[in-house]
DNA sequence: CCGGCTGGATCTTAG
DNA sequence: ATCCAGCCGG
């Protein structure tokens, strides 16, 4: 059953060194692309295979549920079997752990798992209730404000005491939201692990069960921790030790979150005797990506430091491209993958695009449709979030917890039936007023006709659904759900395909789960979602299935965030300009930037052989149309590295490559055949951009040839720069010096 | 009670 | 551009 795992083969002596250690807190600074997972998934192998370590006593936690699958998958193809270790994230490992143990320390493991959305109805409930104007004051700021409370382990009172926020209204808002929260039985995100957290605190018993049962624990990601989760660690793991963090300070992100990376500066402080090993060498990106890279991020202070180094080529450089508006940014990256495809042999799915918020997804998604670019957007609005799914999944939370108010807001007059706002207020008021399952509220709450009878036509049918809820298998009880609640009916009616459709997937998410799960409940089903957000089904991008490209090869359209833990060859960051990335509402504290920085260090490291760096000198944004300058990034990135050109203001790109009927058609610059233009076939080093020109000769009317953008005639020279109009009616402005430019009839200059 | 309309404000990242 | 709250006619 053991497979032969031959560590000195597969992993470098640094990793070795990661993987073999043991005896006391091992801290495992590991660069971008750096072979984290591999040290991770090697080290839990040798723990079982080497020093005896019983699988289902290693304990190994992730960020996302993603990450914890493929973590799983990979610890299994390792040891050749279902190692059975509890990997798995933080808040799924708290919900577990809560539900098997809460009753030891008071928690009642019924509890229903609320997300943000929910979290900001029930503080606009409270603002509304207590006459607090929900202009000046925004909920979500309070929500956010408590969940960073909770993230810093910090109750109602406790923030109070410690001056956690300069608004006194908070304290109040935070009280009234634990008092509700408390009542139906609500919990959090950060409720999990902070509730998780205040009963190992308490209960020493439990803490040291815990202890018995994770004698290691792993944590992945570990710059990415808040404080509740790093004390969740430490109550596991001191003062025994036997605990292995990895992470980069340089790739912490989630700073909103609560993240603290100063959690990797505290390691060796809390952890006596801890033993650090660096994972320098980069096994993803090509040298001048990684010079890049390292230099922008040189700019932050404070760092751990690495000195990554890759013996990879030094690969082309990187392009940087200024659009005189978003829309020609679309275009150029269009042009570009078009270029890439079709000259570089790359394929679609080789080809990210990133970009900083989700909003600028959309002139992507339709410039990529337009050209018959497939492509697949990673993450975006999440399925679970979307308001049919959680309708119904809303109503399943009822029938589970009749206490759970935010359900029953969201449910009891969707679809309308005869229920308005007077009747939903009195009968949530009084749910919460008297801490009663709804329906016991409306039987002690008189109605006039009519209202009393679509409220007992409401409570009819949830009693009938109640019923099956012991009796029916999950999928029986959502399709009563969505007849009985007349759900389906009204989509039905108003012809909305989409969401019905959404209902199906819901359906078949529920067959698959019972599949996976055949003795699974409903209140299972719902936990596995609450904690599994998951990620949308990916958009259908391609003009219709024409059948040109195969199902899975498509470019990706990802948020900077999303993005870290992925590679790519080709990589587009879009929208490099001041306000954007860094984004203006992200604060202008240095140690705001500093975290933009590091968001600009993952995106840039996720490049496996392009990078492309692309920016709008004017965006349209809600409506207006917004100057801006080039990110400071850009400036951060060695000039000797970077090739840049800047559209022409004058002239708007004229989009030339494809009819909108048959499919892309040949432009000029694309139809001179193989090879015309240069010889940067993939994997070929690149035409030495910063010295095929001589800056010189080249004057106005010249015809010239350039490395990526073709055959065209020069403009204007005027200094370092010189305006070309392409032959496909292109105009660009470039920096000569660093520009992969000769003229037409030089060397090399095949037909 | 419902649904459509208007006008005003928005305006990040995410488990 | 899009979302949401509030208003109004059916």
């Amino acid at each position: 059953m053991r497979k032969k795992i031959k560590y000195e083969d597969d992993l470098n002596p640094a990793q070795v060194e990661a993987v073999r250690y043991h005896g006391s807190p091992l801290l495992v600074l590991a660069g971008a692309g750096s072979g984290k997972t591999r040290v991770i998934t090697y080290k839990i192998a040798f723990l079982i295979n080497e020093y005896g370590y019983d699988p289902r006593s290693i304990l190994a936690v992730t960020f996302t549920n993603k990450a914890s699958n493929e973590m799983r998958e990979r610890v299994n193809a390792l040891v050749g079997h279902d190692a059975g270790c509890w990997i798995s994230t933080f808040h799924s490992t708290a919900a577990k752990l809560l539900r098997i143990y809460g009753g030891e320390v008071g928690v009642d493991a019924g509890f229903t798992i609320i997300d943000q959305e929910d979290q900001t109805a029930l503080v606009k409930r409270i603002m509304r209730t207590r006459g607090i104007d929900p202009e000046e004051r925004k909920p979500k700021k309070y929500v956010s404000l408590i969940s960073r409370a909770k993230d810093s382990l910090l109750d109602a009172e406790d923030s109070e005491r410690s001056d956690f926020s300069t608004d006194p209204l908070f304290y109040e808002i935070y009280k009234q939201y634990e008092k509700l929260l408390e009542t139906e039985n609500l919990f959090d995100f950060g409720d999990l692990l902070f509730r998780l957290v205040r009963g190992l605190q308490r209960s020493n018993t439990l803490c040291e069960a815990l202890k018995r049962r994770f004698r290691y624990v792993l944590v992945d990601e570990f710059q990415d921790t808040n404080h509740s989760q790093y004390v969740l660690v430490s109550l596991l793991t001191l003062p025994d030790g036997n605990v292995c963090v990895v992470g980069d300070d340089d790739q912490s992100i989630y700073g909103f979150r609560g993240a603290k990376v100063e959690n990797v500066l505290n390691f060796k402080k809390d952890y006596a005797g801890t033993k650090i090993v660096r994972l320098e060498e980069n096994y993803r990106s090509f040298q001048n990506i990684l010079t890049a890279s390292s230099s922008v991020i040189g700019n932050n202070p404070g760092r751990l430091g690495k000195t990554l180094y890759t013996k990879k080529q030094e690969g082309e450089k990187l392009f940087f491209y200024r659009a005189a508006t978003d829309l020609g940014e679309a275009y150029y990256i269009v042009r570009e993958i078009e270029r890439l495809v079709r000259r570089e042999g790359y394929r679609y799915r080789d080809i990210a695009i990133f970009y900083r918020i989700n909003a600028q997804s959309r002139v992507l998604e339709s410039t990529f449709t337009q050209a018959r670019i497939p492509y697949t957007i990673v993450g975006g609005l999440r399925f679970y979030e979307r308001e049919e799914v959680k309708d119904i999944l809303s109503y399943i939370r009822l029938l589970l917890n009749p206490l759970d108010e935010i359900a029953l807001g969201r449910v009891i007059a969707k679809p309308p039936r005869g229920i308005g706002s007077r009747t939903k207020e009195a009968i949530i008021e009084a749910t919460i007023a008297r801490g009663l399952p709804y329906y016991r509220v409306v039987e002690k709450n008189v109605f006039s006709e009519p209202r009393a009878s679509r409220v007992h036509e409401f409570l009819d049918f949830m009693k009938r659904l109640t019923s099956l809820l012991e009796s029916a298998s999950p999928q029986k009880l959502l399709e009563e759900v969505y007849r009985e609640t007349g759900y389906s009916e009204w989509l039905k009616k108003q012809g909305k395909e989409e969401k019905l459709h959404n209902l199906e997937e819901l359906y078949n998410a529920v067959e698959e789960f019972t599949r996976k799960n055949p003795a699974g409940t409903v209140a299972e089903f719902i936990e596995e979602v609450s904690l599994d957000q998951g990620s949308a089904e990916p958009r259908p991008g391609d003009g219709e299935g024409e059948g040109r490209t195969s199902a899975g090869d498509r470019v990706f359209l990802i948020t900077l965030h999303n993005a870290k833990g992925l590679e790519f060859p080709v990589v587009f960051m879009a929208g490099m300009e001041e306000g954007m990335f860094p984004h203006f509402l992200s604060g202008d504290r240095p140690e705001d930037v500093q975290e933009e920085r590091r968001l600009c260090y993952v995106g840039m490291t996720r490049a496996m052989e392009r990078l492309f760096l692309t920016a709008a000198r004017s965006r349209r944004l809600y409506g207006r149309n917004i100057e801006r300058e080039v990110s400071m990034f850009i400036r951060e990135v060695p000039p000797t590295l970077l090739v840049s050109a800047e559209e022409s203001r004058l002239e708007s790109p004229r989009f030339s490559y494809y009819d909108g009927e048959t499919g892309p058609v040949a432009s000029a610059r694309f139809g001179q055949g193989k090879k015309a233009v240069t010889g940067q076939m993939k994997s070929s080093r690149p035409v030495k951009a910063g010295l095929s020109l001589s800056p010189l000769d080249i004057k106005v009317n010249d015809r010239v040839v350039h490395a990526s953008f073709g055959r065209g005639t020069v403009r204007e020279v005027s200094g370092e720069t010189a305006l070309i109009a392409f032959d496909d009616e292109t105009v660009m402005k470039f920096m000569l010096k660093y520009t992969p430019i000769r003229k037409e009839g030089d060397d090399e200059d095949r037909r």
